[in-house]
DNA sequence: TTGTACGCGTTATCAA
DNA sequence: TTGATAACGCGTACAA
C-alpha cells in the first residue's frame, strides 16, 4: 500500500522546503530550472496530486455543488442531474446529491449538513412537505449566509434567488389545445392538489386553453389527486380515483394528465372501460419520461427537457459563484416545452 | 448577510481562547459551568456549526462516499443510489455522485478527482468501455492508496475488493424455467455481447435452464445485441435486430430478455408480428424498472432489488471504513432475485 | 479552569 | 533561488 504523498513528504525526501516544492510544481520562475525538474520528476513518479480538502480549506471554495431533490427514482430529476453534472464537470465542479424524500425535515437536515462548508452553492427542487407547510426559513438562512441557491421545477415564489422552470402554463395550454384541435369535446384533467405550483400552473393552462376555445370548464372533469408518496397501495388509489372519474363522466373523450404516471394509469383505466385510444379517447401527458416512449400505444406528451433545466441551473449557479461582484440580481429562466406526438392522440 | 461564524470569532467576541470555546461546546468538564453556558448561548444564537472541511482535514476523514455509475438516467442505478443514500445518512455519511457515462476516461478522471481527499471510499459499477478495454489500473491504484472500493452489478473479477451482485445466474434460470413450465418450447434469448459479465451470466443461466429440461439450445435463438450507448437511432437498431430474429424464427414462443428495454422492444415487435402475448408468445425481462410494471400488458420480470444492492454495498463500505484493523478480507454478497409474474407469461 | 501550541495540506507573502 | 511563516478552521495534548 502506498498512501497519497504530500508536499511535506516530497520536501523531506528531496531535502528542500515545502514551499519550494509547491512553487516548483507550479512552474514558478522563482525556482531554478534544476530543482524544478527534480521536484516535478519526483512528484510525477509518486503521482502527487494536491489534496482537495486542504485546497478547499485554504481557498474557502469547495468547487462542489449540492443538489437537493425529493426523489432520485424519477426520470425527470435524473435528467436534470445529468444536465447539471454535464456542465459541472466541464467547469471543474463536483456534484454532491442529497435526497429529501419529499420530507421537510430531511430537506432541512441535508441542507444544513452540506452548508457547513461542504458545498459552494445549491441547486434544488422543493419537497412536497415543504411546499405544503410553507416553511422556507432554511432557504432564507442559507441565502443569508451568502450561499447561493438555484431552484428548479418546484420553486418557491417567496424566496429571492435564481430559478429555472419549465413553461408549465404554456405547455399545458399546448397540450389541451392539441386535444381540442383533434376533436375532443369533453376534456378531463388529472392533476395534483394546488400546493404544488407545478400542478397549479398546469391546471391554469388547461383552463386557459378551454377558455380560448370558448369551452365551458366543468368542475366534474377536474380530478385533483391526493399526491402523497408513491407506494404500491397508493398506486391503486390513483387508479380507483381515475376509474371513478371515468365512470361518472361517460362523455370524456380527452384527458390531460399533469404527469406520466397519471397518464399511464388513465390509459389503463380507459382500456378497462373498453375505450379505444385514440379513437374514443385521446390522452396526453406531461413529462420527460421513458414510460411515454415505450408505452403501448406510445403516449403523446409535453416534453420538459429536464436536461436543459439542469444545464441552465448549473450555469446560473456557477456564474454566480465565479462572479466577483455577486450582484443581488436574480433571474428566472423559463425552459420551453415541446409537444411530442405519439399514438394516444389523433 | 451573516456568514458562518467560526470558533475564532466566538472566542474573540467573548474574550476567551479558541480552545476554551471548543471545549465548552463539547461540554468538557474542564470548563466552568459559567463560561460553558455563556459560550453555548452565544454559539446557539449565532447558529454555530463546525466546518466540515476543517474537520475533514483534521480527521483525515471526509465522511462522504463516492458513487461512480455509468448512467444516472437508469432505473436500476437510481434504486441503488437510493439504497446507498439511505444507509449513508443513517450512518452519518454524505454521498457524492460521479457519472462515467459509460466512458473509460470519464470513469478514471472522476475517480482520480474524488480520490484526492474528497471521499473516504467508493461504491461503483464499471462502465462498458472499461469492461471492454479490460484496463483496470485505476481501480488497482486507488485500492493501493488505501481507499476501499465496493463494486456492484458490473463487477470486475480481477480486482480484489468487496462486491455486491445480483444473482444473475439463478435469476436467469428461474426466468427460463418459468417459460418452460408454462409451455414455451422454442425460447429465444436477447442478450448483450459477452464482455458484460452480467449479460454473460444471464446467458449461462438460460443455457443451464434449457439443459436441465433436456432442451437442445439453438444458436439461431440467441441474439447478442451490440450494446452501445442508447440513442434514438440505436433504439431502432435494436428493434430491427429483434424483428429479424422473429422473422427468421417463426417458431419462437418464448423470449427471455436480459434487460427491460429489450423486453419491451420484443413486446413491440411481437405485436407487429401479430403474435398475441402471452398466448402465442411469452416474454420475460430482467430488471427493476418502471417500464415493466406500467407496460401493457404488464411485463413479467426478474426483479433485481436494486435498493437492497445499494444498502448492502453501503454497509460493506462503511463497515470497512470504520473498522480499526481493516483486514484484507473481501466478500462478495449475492442479492437474490425475485420472479414477478405479470401478464406476459401464462 | 483556561490558554498555548501543534498539526491536518496547501498557498502566498515576505525574508534571507 | 530558496525557505520560514502565517493562514484557512478545528481539536487536543500539554502547560500554566
Amino acid at each position: 500500500m502506498k498512501p497519497k504523498i504530500t508536499l511535506k513528504q516530497i520536501a523531506r525526501e528531496l531535502g528542500v522546503s515545502i514551499s519550494t516544492v509547491s512553487k516548483a510544481l507550479k512552474d514558478s520562475t522563482e525556482i531554478s530550472e534544476d530543482t524544478r525538474e527534480k521536484v516535478k520528476a519526483f512528484a510525477k513518479f509518486y503521482n502527487y496530486r494536491p489534496n482537495n480538502i486542504a485546497l478547499s480549506l485554504k481557498n474557502r471554495k469547495t468547487k462542489t455543488i449540492g443538489i437537493i431533490i425529493p426523489d432520485i427514482v424519477h426520470h425527470f430529476f435524473t435528467k436534470v442531474i445529468n444536465g447539471i453534472e454535464e456542465v459541472a464537470v466541464k467547469r471543474g465542479y463536483s456534484v454532491i446529491v442529497g435526497l429529501s424524500n419529499e420530507s421537510f425535515e430531511k430537506e432541512v437536515l441535508n441542507m444544513e449538513m452540506l452548508a457547513n462548508g461542504s458545498i459552494d452553492g445549491f441547486i434544488l427542487s422543493t419537497s412536497k412537505e415543504t411546499l405544503m407547510q410553507q416553511d422556507y426559513h432554511h432557504f432564507k438562512d442559507i441565502l443569508e449566509e451568502g450561499i447561493p441557491i438555484v431552484m428548479f421545477d418546484r420553486i418557491v415564489d417567496e424566496i429571492n434567488c435564481d430559478k429555472v422552470v419549465v413553461d408549465d402554463l404554456e405547455g399545458a395550454k399546448n397540450a389541451v389545445q392539441k386535444l381540442i384541435s383533434s376533436g375532443s369535446k369533453n376534456i378531463a384533467i388529472i392533476t395534483t392538489k394546488d400546493y404544488i405550483n407545478v400542478g397549479r400552473l398546469r391546471t391554469r393552462g388547461y383552463l386557459e386553453a378551454l377558455h380560448n376555445n370558448n369551452i365551458e370548464p366543468k368542475e366534474r372533469l377536474v380530478l385533483k389527486v391526493d399526491d402523497k408518496l408513491i407506494t404500491e397501495e397508493y398506486l391503486e388509489g390513483i387508479e380507483k380515483e381515475i376509474q371513478l372519474l371515468f365512470e361518472n363522466n361517460k362523455d370524456i373523450d380527452g384527458v390531460f394528465a399533469v404527469n406520466e404516471l397519471y397518464a399511464i394509469t388513465a390509459m389503463k383505466v380507459a382500456r378497462l372501460c373498453n375505450k379505444r385510444i385514440p379513437e374514443d379517447i385521446q390522452i396526453i401527458g406531461f413529462t420527460d419520461g421513458v414510460l411515454s416512449r415505450h408505452s403501448y400505444p406510445g403516449l403523446t406528451t409535453i416534453s420538459q427537457h429536464g436536461r436543459e433545466v439542469g444545464k441552465k441551473a448549473a450555469e446560473l449557479l456557477i456564474d454566480k459563484l465565479e462572479s466577483e461582484n455577486f450582484e443581488e440580481t436574480y433571474q428566472t429562466v423559463i425552459i420551453n416545452t415541446e409537444l411530442i406526438e405519439r399514438e394516444t392522440t389523433r
